[in-house]
DNA sequence: CTCTAGATTTCGTACCTTAA
DNA sequence: TTAAGGTACGAAATCTAGAG
């Protein structure tokens, strides 16, 4: 293919050449196309003098292809194959696919939700599977912009450039504390709250670590920190042992009542609710795949798709 | 079967209209 | 102003039917 196009070309006679290569003949061509004969035959003057060959020789049995037009029109095929992919995406279809899902998510989101989503997951896409990633901070956000992680769900603190979510849910806080503690008598009140040492989860990638540290050290409180640990599902035991309090997301203070028999107890200030939202990268925004998980997720909490 | 004239088909061009 | 599409028409090749 050594000739060069003279200048550009409209892609519709790519369209043109499709339809007389296979056709072999300029009126049926049009039929297809929409257009007159003389129509096309302009079309193809052009096309000819754009490639600067003759493409097709009217012959007695039709219009026969030059040796150029023979290898043109594999490429051209090919071509017209990717703008047409372009116009109309690929299709997820849960039932038949094989594709790994990964998902950001904090302890606790695993433990509350990723469950219920794991068996929707199952039952809807059986070659479909999930893994979690722990990523946070700069690195969970180069993740999601490259396609390592596809998805991050939870009350998570993510850099927002590029970034697109869904709130699933909007949630509450709950204090727990060891069912036979020493200071606590029926309810749980301003004074224990404040004088008792408080355990909070750190290394988390989830926003709590943040809000919780600002609401104990805040003025009018400043209740004290005595452990901070990486995980919140280590929570749950440590207040068990010992004297120590701990706020933690409502859903997973009652895990911890049945795991490890500690009692949850009604703040005794107004803590402010938090959002769960699941993001993405705008990148994959129209990723069908992803599209399908987000909306998997988001019918879990609501019970329809997102607008 | 062969030849021939008219009908039909198909491509190319001139000219006009329309829309950007 | 320019490019693209339509109508009208010419040219060339093929098809078809009738005559010899």
């Amino acid at each position: 293919m050594a000739k060069r196009l003279s200048h550009q070309v409209d892609l519709n006679l790519l369209e043109l050449f499709q339809a007389v290569y296979q056709t072999r003949n300029l009126t049926a061509a049009g039929r297809e196309l929409g257009l007159s004969q003389p129509a096309m035959s302009r079309a193809l003057t052009r096309l000819r003098h754009a490639y600067g060959d003759d493409l097709f020789l009217r012959q007695p049995h039709g219009l026969v292809p030059t040796p150029f037009a023979d290898e043109l029109s594999a490429p051209v095929r090919q071509a017209l194959n990717i703008v047409r992919q372009t116009l109309h995406p690929p299709v997820f279809h849960p039932a038949t696919e094989n594709r790994v899902f990964t998902l950001a998510m904090s302890d606790v989101s695993e433990q509350v939700f990723l469950p219920t989503l794991a068996d929707l997951v199952a039952r809807q896409a059986p070659g479909v599977r999930l893994q979690t990633s722990q990523l946070q901070g700069k690195a969970l956000h180069d993740a999601m912009a490259d396609g390592t992680v596809d998805l991050a769900m939870g009350h998570l603190r993510l850099h927002p450039e590029g970034m697109c979510s869904d709130v699933l849910f909007t949630a509450r806080y709950a204090c727990i504390a060891r069912r036979d503690h020493p200071a606590i008598h029926g309810r749980l009140t301003v004074d224990n709250f404040r004088s008792l040492g408080h355990v909070i989860a750190t290394g988390s990638i989830t926003g709590h670590a943040q809000v919780l540290e600002r609401i104990l050290s805040s003025p009018g409180i400043g209740a004290p920190i005595a452990l901070r640990v990486g995980h919140f599902l280590s929570i749950g035991r440590i207040v068990a042992q010992t004297d120590y309090l701990a706020t933690v997301p409502r859903t997973l203070a009652a895990t911890f009542e049945h795991a490890w028999g500690v009692r949850t107890y009604e703040p005794p200030l107004p803590l402010p609710p938090y959002e769960v939202a699941q993001s993405w990268h705008e990148r994959y925004a129209r990723d069908p795949g992803l599209t399908w998980l987000r909306s998997l997720a988001y019918q879990r909490f609501f019970g329809r798709p997102p607008t």
